[in-house]
DNA sequence: CATGAATGAGAATTCATTCAT
DNA sequence: AATGAATGAATTCTCATTCAT
């Protein structure tokens, strides 16, 4: 009854758009040819035309999604932070090496695949990107002025840590030594650390642990 | 060693590499067409032919080079910088920015084609990159050895501040408000913090500072 | 005859047609594609293949249509105008004229895209259209028979005033200058004078005319 | 020694345009595809592009080469008949006659495809046509200021004498009953006396022939 | 050392058409 | 009747590369 790939067309959207960042990210968007995403998903090369206008189509959906999820899941995870600076700079944390670690493919083609944009589609992903940036940079900002971060120039301490935190998918292998919580406490200790803030056990995962006795640095000293 | 050049083909064959430098680091290896090279350096496609023997190996030169480059002036760094663990920490650091603040279309290239070579070809530049990040875990393991700096997870620590320091590459405009010692200062301060290492607070340019004893700074020698 | 079509089917397929007509002579029958018609008359493409079985037969249908209406029209005025030769030939050349300037993108796409038809079809057309040459053949043979007309070469004088007479519809702009009558009267003219006939200067508009008693127009009844 | 065409590349190119004339020619611009092209000329379909850059290039070229050589044998034509309405009229018209008999490949392309051409390239094509049409325009109304013929609407006379002339290289078919002279001869009957203007062997194709004895008109009277 | 010409492989995309729903 | 999805065949054109000159 059905014909090959399954019930109906929007699945086989889904697939593609599957195979297409499985495949992007491992090859690059130039270097990906739709023959071989057709083959990946048991299709002619032709028919992926029903469910994309344009290669470059495909690939502007793959990057705006990711970031407008990306941008949904730190403002919700804010808001669940409440108002304090420390709280709301590790819930974003959190939030940033969580999803970084899970979507490893989106996040690498939104990094790497920018220059493959057309300009009318890298402005509009660069505006998603910079409010993502904005984001941290109103964490930081806020906290500096409450006194408890030391930040020295923002926006240089927002891109260092971005650039931190993001570093974290290109060689973290799931199912290792590191769970992805150690992976948030590593990365959050190095963040405070930076920021002039003493680390401590308060100051972890989910945010939302109440405060207790001050215990040792998670941290190994070596 | 020398290819098939004769007195003014070296000349060429430099500006061959440096309009590739700039072309592969601004579109992408896979985007740059040998066509577009050749425009560039006034040549004819087919006369590229006489300077190398394949688009892939301009790509492994100029990654191979950029890599033994950096990896040599980091060996000189950390010589001149003796043996206490601060300082060569601090030369580390201040040495990766410098030299990704200059060669910015190398560190670009070097960073985002890896997936371009082919797999001889990966491998070698692995290791070289594998022996420049060595030379940072050394570092911070005979600090963490010698009490000087808090290092949980070296390896983690290690790669986040190199994707940290690299990161400057990407943003980093020269000529604007911060010079190439800025952000060494800044990012050195980010670094040590993150190592427990109190900074002083002379690096911190905008912040609310509390007022203390200036102090010397740490960082930005050269 | 009746194609799958139910109660307003037919309502379609006259559009489609419309569509087609105007697609073809502006764009040329290889040029227009089914996506293109379907768009303009607001159907999938898929959905054409309800109202004809092939692009071809599109094609066909138009032509054939064409000229099956134009001989008829032909007949009738031939029919009307009587026995006499002159009268005859004008009656031929106004109904032509007219026709052509009415119909102008049948009588382009009949002209242009005989090529695009396949044998079995060109046949048929080119059938039909030495059809329509004979009535011109025959007025003109009655007439030189008469002695109304000076013919050299019946058939070279044939085809020479239908180049003339059909090249009218791919410069006529109407709504201008020149009404369709004027067209006619003019076109009559210069037939009238290639074949010896002295026609009355009541015919030109602009020129350098001899006084003379003005003569009722010999042509442009309809 | 030499590959396979011949000995040049200009060589190669000049096969080429034959070869897109015919081709374009017999099946129209659209039709006609590269691989029919390049194996007509005996290359692969990449190489044709070593001699032009685009198909729409191969086009114009065409088109352009055509209406300027044209331009160039009516004016010489012109030239050539001296100042006399009736004799540059001749001139035209056997120019015209016979260029089209020889050219019908490009006549051809020049008439039907200038749908083809991209606007630029339309534009550039439609102003060497109109020069065209500007010289016989030139002649008429010289010959009505004279009083030689009589001229009602000069634009339309000049257009409709255009088809008749053009519309000869549709079905005239070399070394059948009518030589090229008589072709000449009769059309210029038919245009003559379309102007009012008694023929006689006066009026006769290279307007260099001396005048004799009045010898009746050369058309049979069928 | 540079180049014109050629080429095999392959790129993205379009096309007319089919067929189950 | 209309359509979404699929497809084989074909389109123009680009690519890295070669080789005789």
């Amino acid at each position: 009854m059905a014909r090959k790939v399954g019930p109906q067309g929007a699945r086989t959207a889904a697939v593609i758009r599957d195979a297409g960042l499985t495949l992007i990210a491992r090859h690059g968007y130039e270097a990906m040819s739709l023959r071989q995403l057709a083959a990946e998903v048991g299709l002619r090369p032709a028919s992926l035309y029903n469910h994309f206008e344009t290669k470059q189509d495909l690939l502007f959906d793959l990057v705006r999604d990711h970031l407008v999820d990306l941008l949904g899941r730190t403002d919700a995870a804010l808001e669940a932070a409440g108002p304090r600076p420390l709280e709301r700079l590790l819930a974003f944390v959190a939030n940033h090496v969580l999803y970084h670690l899970d979507k490893k493919r989106e996040v690498t083609i939104a990094n790497l695949e920018l220059r493959s944009l057309e300009p009318r589609n890298l402005d509009a992903a660069m505006a998603l990107r910079r409010s993502y940036e904005d984001r941290l940079i109103a964490v930081l900002d806020a906290g500096a002025a409450a006194g408890a971060f030391a930040v020295g120039e923002t926006r240089v301490v927002a891109y260092a840590t971005l650039a931190m935190l993001t570093g974290a998918c290109t060689w973290y292998r799931p199912g290792g030594r590191l769970s992805e919580a150690d992976m948030v406490r590593l990365h959050a200790d190095l963040v405070l650390g930076g920021l002039g803030v003493a680390t401590t056990d308060a100051a972890r995962t989910g945010g939302a642990r109440p405060p207790g006795p001050d215990k040792p640095k998670l941290v190994a000293r070596n």
